[in-house]
DNA sequence: AATCACAATTGCAACGTTGCATTTCTTATG
DNA sequence: CATAAGAAATGCAACGTTGCAATTGTGATT
């Protein structure tokens, strides 16, 4: 019950700041503090300097509920969070970019949870009805992504980690996954390999149609075998790593492998070991690198890596942007692979 | 341009439907309405049915903004995302429990990172002063917590992710750390283990304190020796990979080993085998799961698992009771452990 | 001294909601 | 028939903000 001298708000008989607090303290109308808060330039430099004086003094901040209500801004925005697992630790690390981008802004973060991707257009529906954010990041988009749809539809700012195969422009970050096609394949034909396989998940997204394109591509260019492990699609890990212990087994297998998902990788490489092989000797393997763990578990296989903390800061400012009014076709960004060749 | 059947919003002209828009298709008064609504008693039957039946048929929902000015509400939950990495997969299972947990209600979720655990107490600062949400789940607590006393002497809502060491009591939903580490050490005990080492990460947690207290006590009992790697301590993934590698190499070395930590799991592991262990065979391990992967990694070793998404679920249904006004005491609730043996 | 132009400031209404105090309606009672 | 008593419904103000229209202040020009 002692006084307190930590907190920055001012008296005992603790009272929430507003503009009428400051209206009162500098003597001026609640219309001309208001106004110069937010830097109206008909405004007496003096007057100015006097409110912004006491505003800082008094620690005012805009109330959200209030500037909602008037401006309809929520101040908002949403992440709406796929429930894949490939990607070990995107989750945190796309949050934690997001966060790290709204940062000293006015925004704030909300994450939606999706369970199952067949209700994923509801939940836009809902945000699109109840203007519950400013705007909305997606992952993994399909080529003819039903939530780009509604809310291109909708003129609704939005942005998407991954890109789609709509005619209208709408802003997106994606990972450049042709290039990391490319650059695998290449970087297996340069170690000798003959025959390689491709490990990719869920075919529903763009980012599957690409990379498979690009992987074939590469392979032919670079005139050896390509196949892709169909029976990939939907595994659980365990069933991964028993594909890995066949594939070690078989005579006829691929003499280099690419993997898309860290889930996949982690299985599948165990599985090979398990069937005796050693990996980048036996076979060769490069993955698709996202967290910290898979280095630390397999230091000697290549990997290309995508920087998912930065994706979530590029998506966020590119977001920013396109609800500030920017084109939507010029908030369209490519992340570079960044192969980590080992030996 | 065609006319649109999907929606479910109403005319083209489209307004938003408000407790207004009810009234007047309704006949009735605002007050009316929105008495109505909240299942004012002294209405009518005819009318509550009336007014609820418009309400569905026009899709209306509360406008936050408006509900929040008026009451103070802002019908968000905040949950405080710890940068910890020791435990794979948390942020996403915690997130997807908590979602899960709020459906149906009118909560959201907002989602702080922290990237500097020193930073915490100003974010916690941040919404008690500026009412950003209703309550706040915090996780990897520390004995005598700073954000946890900030918020009992604000009387603020919120709920912890581990316990603490205050006397005043606050709703917290925990691992039950102690029956961890006596399973653990007794599962070794029983297959034969001398010597056991605990290898445990952040010593600020209430958490470290638990176990170690509780590793100690079941180590005497069962009468075998008793060690704690104190190097593990902030340790790096490649670091800890080195640290089992020596370990392996070391004729004095344990014989059973627990581990709390799945990332220090992984390095740990790898290490040992890359000295030429056989884990389960020449050193005994448990550790505690909490993500998919490290089953699929070490499909053969004794593990402990922690349900996260179970946890985030209890957490939320533990913050809104509280919201709604229940005792501190009566939300202190904890998660047994699940062994998983092999073979 | 009256008028004008312009700078500086202000009052008012509105965003959607709720809770209190009040009014209107209905029915029973003397 | 007047009236009281309760049931049912409503008007009003307020939460904090903003944008427009309107007002006031200050010199300069006639």
């Amino acid at each position: 019950m002692s006084s307190k001298t930590t907190s920055s708000r001012g008296s005992p008989a603790n009272q929430r700041v507003t503009l009428r607090t400051i209206a009162e303290v500098t003597g001026l109308s609640l219309s001309t503090v208001s106004l110069s808060l937010r830097g109206g330039t008909t405004l007496k430099q003096e007057t100015r300097d006097k409110v912004a004086e006491a505003a800082k003094a008094l620690g005012y901040v805009p109330d959200r509920a209030g500037v909602r209500l008037r401006t309809g801004k929520t101040n908002v925005i949403a992440l709406v969070l796929d429930g894949a697992e490939d990607s070990i630790d995107f989750a945190r690390q796309m949050i934690q970019g997001i966060g790290q981008a709204i940062k000293g802004t006015r925004y704030h973060l909300t994450v939606i949870p999706e369970f199952d991707r067949q209700n994923s257009s509801e939940t836009i529906r809902y945000i699109l009805d109840n203007r519950t954010a400013d705007g909305v990041i997606i992952t993994h988009t399909a080529p003819r992504d039903k939530r780009v749809q509604m809310m291109i539809d909708a003129d609704f700012p939005f942005v998407s980690h991954g890109r789609t195969e709509f005619y209208t422009p709408h802003p997106y970050h994606d990972f450049h996954a042709e290039m990391f096609a490319s650059l695998a394949v290449e970087r297996l034909a340069s170690k000798g390999c003959r025959r390689v396989m491709l490990v990719i998940g869920d075919h529903r997204t763009t980012n599957y149609h690409n990379i498979v394109t690009a992987f074939h591509k590469a392979a032919a260019r670079a005139g050896i075998g390509a196949d892709i492990l169909e029976r990939a699609q939907g595994r659980s890990p365990a069933e991964m790593r028993a594909i890995g212990l066949e594939l070690a087994k078989d005579a006829h297998r691929p003499d280099g492998i690419i993997c898309d998902s860290e889930m996949h990788t982690i299985a599948l490489a165990s599985g090979l070991q398990d069937g005796g092989l050693r990996l980048g000797g036996d076979v060769q393997l490069v993955y698709k690198q996202t967290s910290g763990i898979l280095p630390t578990l397999f230091p000697a296989l290549d990997s290309i890596r995508e920087d998912v903390f930065a994706a979530g800061g590029e998506l966020t400012r590119l977001l920013l942007r396109r609800i500030e009014g920017a084109e939507a076709k010029s908030l369209q960004t490519m992340a570079e692979p960044q192969p980590h060749w080992r030996s």
